[in-house]
DNA sequence: TGTACATCAGTGAACGCGCGTTCACTGATGTAC
DNA sequence: TGTACATCAGTGAACGCGCGTTCACTGATGTAC
């Protein structure tokens, strides 16, 4: 082999971050192949020996970020006094706004995703759960379910939040959104731990 | 003139109503201009007799439904013992999720939108407080402003809940996402209501 | 140590296709005389 | 009332372009002898 061993993998590797990248800022149908391939230093005809096709190229590079971005989720949660609000103020900070490419990838992108293929929807559903259990183990008290009941609507609220955020072009405006995103989510986490339905407790 | 006075207007609005159809289901991208005229009962090329452009187009046709869509939600809020709960429940129906073009523009295209111009995502931010204030005209109690922000989540979680659903290929799994925006809308709804932040009263 | 060969990651021309947009036109009808 | 003409909504061929995908190839290097 005329490439060190391991260099293809760095490569596969290579391809996936800077399509991540690009997914994010200009979505699926905005992404295409020759650009994507250009923009990590490559020529388009390499592309079909590290990836079978767009399809599976976006899942996996979707799986990727999502699952990469999880462990910076997380880390916001630790370096917080308050896990919870350490989360959700990161999450909707303006930056996530401004550059999507730094943001969630289930902001950017569950519209586009919802029609795609049922294994591409597979797929970014589980890394989805993924995100949901991050959440969840950041929110105080109640028991297992509640937290993740909790959560889910949290998942749905702040990504709901980024993208309306990122349609209202005046900054004063788009700024109130994110901050009413921050306070409400607060609200539904800590009124999961006030008890909610039953209470169990933890 | 060879055709009915109005003629153009009606032929105008029909495809106005086509496109929106197309573009909820399809997205923006995914919504060409000679499948839409064809869907229409009309050649492309007159499609420029009617609009300037595809953007302009796209303004037209998701700021036509989203006026149109705003009755029904009102309605739905009308119809119910509980006006917000009607409104909650009806958003996130079953059918709204699985057909897309009778469901809300919001979920279905904030995320493209936030990737137009400013002229486009202007036009769709007009759209979106309207259809904010009619869920901050349903929340019970506390003053304007109270239920203008809370109004905001509500519309948020609304949108991101049934993009998550439309996400999950799990029916189950789906409709628990569902039921569990619908609960949690609630009581952001009714949260507003017990006070918040200041309890100045409506 | 020196030569011949096999490997294979990456190259770039080419494919058919659908896109948004332009434009010369058609042909049914209202108006003028 | 009958004819000639103007109007203009809608037609359809054509444009340049970028898309996803294919494929014969290149050329640097590891291996075999």
């Amino acid at each position: 082999m005329r490439y060190d061993k391991g260099h293809k993998d760095a490569t596969h590797r290579h391809i996936l971050e800077t399509a991540a990248l690009r997914l994010l800022r200009d979505g699926i149908d905005g992404t295409g192949i020759a650009p994507l391939m250009a923009d990590a230093g490559l020529t388009h005809g390499g592309f079909y020996s590290h990836f079978t096709s767009k399809d599976a190229l976006v899942r996996e590079a979707v799986a990727h970020t999502l699952a990469q971005r999880r462990g910076k989720l997380r880390r916001s949660a630790e370096r917080a006094d308050d896990p919870i609000e350490g989360l959700i103020r990161y999450y909707l900070r303006p930056i996530h706004r401004d550059t999507p490419e730094k943001g969630c990838a289930i902001a950017a992108l569950s519209g586009e995703i919802a029609r795609q293929s049922e294994t591409t929807r597979a797929a970014f559903t589980e890394e989805l759960f993924g995100s949901i259990g991050v959440i969840a183990d950041n929110l105080p008290g109640g028991n297992a379910e509640t937290r993740r009941s909790t959560a889910i609507a949290i998942m749905a609220l702040l990504a709901g939040t980024l993208q309306l955020a990122r349609v209202v072009p005046d900054p004063l405006q788009s700024n109130a959104i994110l901050e009413n995103g921050i306070e409400a989510a607060l609200k539904l986490a800590r009124g999961s731990a006030a008890g909610g339905e039953d209470g169990r407790g933890a």
